[in-house]
DNA sequence: TAACAATCTGTAGTCACTACAGAGTCAAGG
DNA sequence: CCTTGACTCTGTAGTGACTACAGATTGTTA
C-alpha cells in the first residue's frame, strides 16, 4: 500500500508518517520504480504501536524505547513496566497541577463578580500582585493548558 | 534598574525579558549611554502581571488581551471576564481528559503485572493493538503529559 | 492529451522560551 | 593604567511533535 492508504488505515496524516520515518522511528519501506514509499502489515502494525503509545501522550523518545524492547523479544520487560509506571507518575502529577491552577483561577474569577470598568475589575488589580514567589512556570513532563493542539 | 535587577525582584530569567520585550508585552525602556536598559516600577509591575498570568498558564496572546484592559482603564471588562472563564473551561477540560488517560495507562499496566520477556510482555501486547480510532492525540488547549519543562 | 489526485523533497512555521557565541560596558583591585 | 570579572548587548539556533506550504514528479482517469 501506499502512503495515503496507510496513512487511512491508521488514522495518522501523511506528514506525520514521513515525520516519523525521519526520526527512526518507522523503518524507510521500499519504494515503486516512480520513488513512492510501499508499505505492508508490518508498517501498519509499526504505525498503530507508535499512534497508540501517543494517544497515552507519551513523548516519541519513551515509544523509542518501548520499540526497542518490540524488537528484542527475548528481553526482560521490567523497564517497560517502568516506563510506564514512570508515565502514570507524570500524569498523575500533572493532574494534581492542573487541579491546583484550577483552584486559583476560579478565586481570581471571583475577584470580579459583575463587569464594570477595567480600572476596578478585580481580576487585572489581584493579576498585577506578584504571584506565590516560587510559583514554577511551566509543568514538568505533561503540558499546560495551551496543549498540542488539533485543528 | 538594569535587566538583571528587574529579573531578580521578578523572578524572570534575564533572556525571557529580553523575548516579552519583542514579542511586544513589555515596552522597550529607555536605555544608559552604554545601551544598557533601564527599567523602573511600572516595568516591575508590568511584568509581574504578565508572570502571575504565566504561572496560572495563560499564553502570551491572552495576556495580551489582558494587558490591552490595563491600559484602557475606562473600557468595560466584561471580556476579561469571558477570558477567564473560556481558560478555566481549558483547565478543566484538560483535567478530564488527563484522567481518562490515567485510567488507561493503570489497565494497561495491569496487563504486566511483573516482569517477563518482552515476547510475552501484555503491555507491548496491547500497544499493537490500535487504539480506539477516534482517539484524539494531542490535547486542546492544555498540554498533554510533557509540559514546558523547567530544568 | 489533458486534467486531476497523490506523492515526492525540502524548508519554514508553531509556542514560549532556552542556550549559546562573540562583542561591548562597567566597577573594583592591584 | 591595566586587568579581571560580572554584567549586558545582539543575533541565531535549538526544543517537541508536528503542520503547512512550494514546487516538482508520478500515476490515473476522461
Amino acid at each position: 500500500m501506499k502512503i495515503g492508504e496507510l496513512a487511512r488505515v491508521t488514522g495518522t496524516p501523511v506528514e506525520t508518517i514521513r515525520y516519523y520515518e525521519r526520526e527512526g522511528l518507522l523503518a524507510a519501506p521500499p519504494r515503486t520504480e516512480g520513488n513512492f514509499r510501499i508499505y505492508d502489515e508490518s508498517h501498519v502494525e509499526r504505525l498503530s504501536f507508535i499512534r497508540h503509545c501517543r494517544s497515552l501522550d507519551m513523548a516519541l523518545d519513551e515509544i523509542r524505547i518501548l520499540l526497542r524492547f518490540k524488537d528484542a523479544p527475548a528481553e526482560n520487560c521490567g523497564d517497560v513496566n517502568t516506563l510506564l509506571d514512570a508515565h502514570i507518575g507524570h500524569v498523575a502529577t500533572r493532574i494534581r497541577e492542573l487541579r491546583a491552577l484550577e483552584r486559583q483561577l476560579k478565586s481570581l474569577r471571583e475577584q470580579c463578580p459583575e463587569a464594570r470598568d477595567a480600572a476596578h475589575c478585580g481580576i487585572l488589580h489581584e493579576l498585577s500582585q506578584p504571584s506565590c514567589p516560587g510559583a514554577p512556570i511551566g509543568a514538568g513532563h505533561v503540558h499546560g493548558a495551551h496543549g498540542g493542539v488539533r485543528k
